[in-house]
DNA sequence: CAGGATCCTTTACGATACTG
DNA sequence: CAGTATCGTAAAGGATCCTG
C-alpha cells in the first residue's frame, strides 16, 4: 500500500534535471545575474550605462551577454535612431520572472555569510 | 515626503550583488546542482553511487566537487575504517537551505520551455 | 555611442592511468 | 573502493584597438 509508484515532486527527477540544466545554461556566466539584476529596476539603460553599472565588465563581454540574454526573450533591445545611435536595453515581462530566483538566491548569500560567521565564532 | 532614502530590500543594491555572487561562486560549475540535488533526497551515497547517479561526470570532477562542497558545509563525508576504504556523503542541514533555491531554478527551467514553445507556435 | 575584431591568458572540463 | 596524477582540449574571460 505505501509502495505505490511516486512520481516526486519535490525531490529531483529527471525532468528537474533538466530544467535546472536549461536554467543555469540559459544563466551561466559571470555576469547574467548581474545584467538581469540591474535591469530588474524596470529602468532602460543603455550600453554605456550598463557598463557603468556591471562592475568589473568590459564591452566585449557585456555585448556578448545582451546577445545571449535577448536572443532568450529576457530582455529587449531597442535602437532610436538619433545621430549617434542610441540603444536603450530593458528587461522583458518574461524576464521579471526571473526576479524570484535572483531574490532566493540573494538571501541564501546573506544566510551564508551569517552561517559562516556563526561557525567561525564557534570552533 | 515620498523621498526618504529607502534601502531597497527586493531591488539589487550591492548588498546583494555580493551575496548572489557569494551564491553562484559556490554553486558554480556543471556539476554542483546536480550532486546537491541528488544527495538532497537524504540518503547516504558512497564515492561509486554518486558517479553512477550523477550523470556524465567521471572520478575528476566528483572527487573535485565534492571538496567543493564539503568545504562550505553543504555536505559531509564519513570515512568508515571497513577493509577497502569506505566513504559516505550526505547533505547537512545547513545544505538543505539550497533547497528552495534549487526548487525555484528547477520551476523556472518548466516555465521557460513551455514559454519558448507558446512563442514558437505564435510566430 | 554602441559594439565588432583580434589576441591572449586562464580556468573548466574530460579521458585515462595509477595507488593505498 | 575511493580517490590522485597527468595530460590535453575547449570554453570563458580580459585588454586593447578599431569602426559606422
Amino acid at each position: 500500500m505505501k509502495k505505490k509508484a511516486v512520481i516526486n515532486n519535490n525531490l529531483p527527477c529527471k525532468t528537474e534535471i533538466t530544467a535546472i540544466k536549461d536554467t543555469m545554461e540559459i544563466l551561466s556566466g559571470k555576469w547574467k545575474f548581474h545584467i538581469i539584476g540591474t535591469l530588474s529596476l524596470g529602468k532602460k539603460l543603455r550600453f554605456m550605462d550598463l557598463l557603468r553599472e556591471v562592475d568589473g565588465i568590459g564591452t566585449k563581454m557585456l555585448s556578448k551577454e545582451l546577445q545571449d540574454l535577448e536572443m532568450n526573450q529576457l530582455i529587449s533591445r531597442i535602437v532610436l535612431n538619433t545621430k549617434p545611435v542610441t540603444v536603450e536595453y530593458q528587461i522583458t515581462d518574461f524576464g521579471k520572472t526571473l526576479i524570484p530566483i535572483i531574490d532566493e538566491i540573494a538571501k541564501w548569500g546573506i544566510e551564508y555569510r551569517n552561517f559562516v560567521y556563526k561557525n567561525k565564532r564557534r570552533v
